[in-house]
DNA sequence: AAGGTGCCCAACCGCGTCCTT
DNA sequence: AAAGGACGCGGTTGGGCACCT
């Protein structure tokens, strides 16, 4: 599970084991996150940068949340992934102590499917008479629209989300006027009652 | 008990974007 | 303005586990 790099050095691969688990968490909480390359040098950790920095951000940073996703957590997943399709970092900015990663694997082992079943089977419960095949933006879309096309003074103002909506400006970046979901004392999910998510999309 | 199969998820890869020089 | 490195994202892979047969 090593690969020879650049003829000299040799960088591990394949699972992380506690050890490692712990240098890395360690070297970050003294140093700070960034700077992935040097990290991996420095803290004496036979791993490439980037693996180092994935496994921060999916396994080690703090307030990641592990286990099973609620049903709360599921409907806003199949809710954004209608609309934003497989912008999975931008979903997963939505629901707290979930990384991208998990969104996305979680996304194409359980509701990929169950999204399908929900299409066929609808109406039944919130939006699923209006699961389509095709998400409001695909990637091929994304792709071909080019991200950050039209950008004017560090708003995105995304043209396929006007073609979809009755046209109103949208910051990619902050991820707006998607709801947020607070977490409350017992712990469960809610949106956010300031945003009126159906209200900007009825179709879901 | 042993082998086969399918599923789940951690990790890797490639590419695009951003930032610095 | 161009080049090179670092970073972030989404797609894909493969190891490990559970469940059959």
């Amino acid at each position: 599970m090593e690969q020879k790099t650049e003829g000299k050095s040799y960088t591990k691969r394949g699972l992380w084991k506690p050890e490692e688990d712990m240098i890395l968490k360690r070297y970050v909480e003294t140093h700070g996150e960034g700077n992935w390359a040097d990290i991996s040098r420095r803290s004496g950790l036979k791993r490439g940068g980037k693996s180092c920095r994935l496994r921060w951000k999916n396994y080690l940073r703090p307030n990641i949340k592990r286990g099973s996703m609620s049903p709360q957590e599921q409907d806003l997943i199949i809710r954004m992934h209608k609309l934003l399709g497989n912008r999975w970092s931008l979903i997963a900015g939505r629901l707290p102590g979930r990384t991208d990663n998990e969104v996305k694997n979680y996304w194409n082992t359980h509701l990929n499917k169950k999204s399908s079943s929900r299409k066929q089977n609808a109406p039944e419960s919130i939006g699923a008479s209006t699961f389509t095949d095709k998400p409001v933006m695909s990637t091929e879309v994304r792709r071909s629209h080019g991200e950050g096309e039209g950008e004017e003074n560090g708003v995105v103002r995304n043209t396929w989300m006007e073609e979809e909506t009755n046209s109103f400006d949208y910051d990619v970046r902050v991820g707006s006027p998607l709801p947020l979901i607070s977490h409350y004392p017992d712990s469960t999910l809610v949106f956010d009652p300031c945003f009126a998510f159906t209200d900007f999309f009825p179709l879901l």
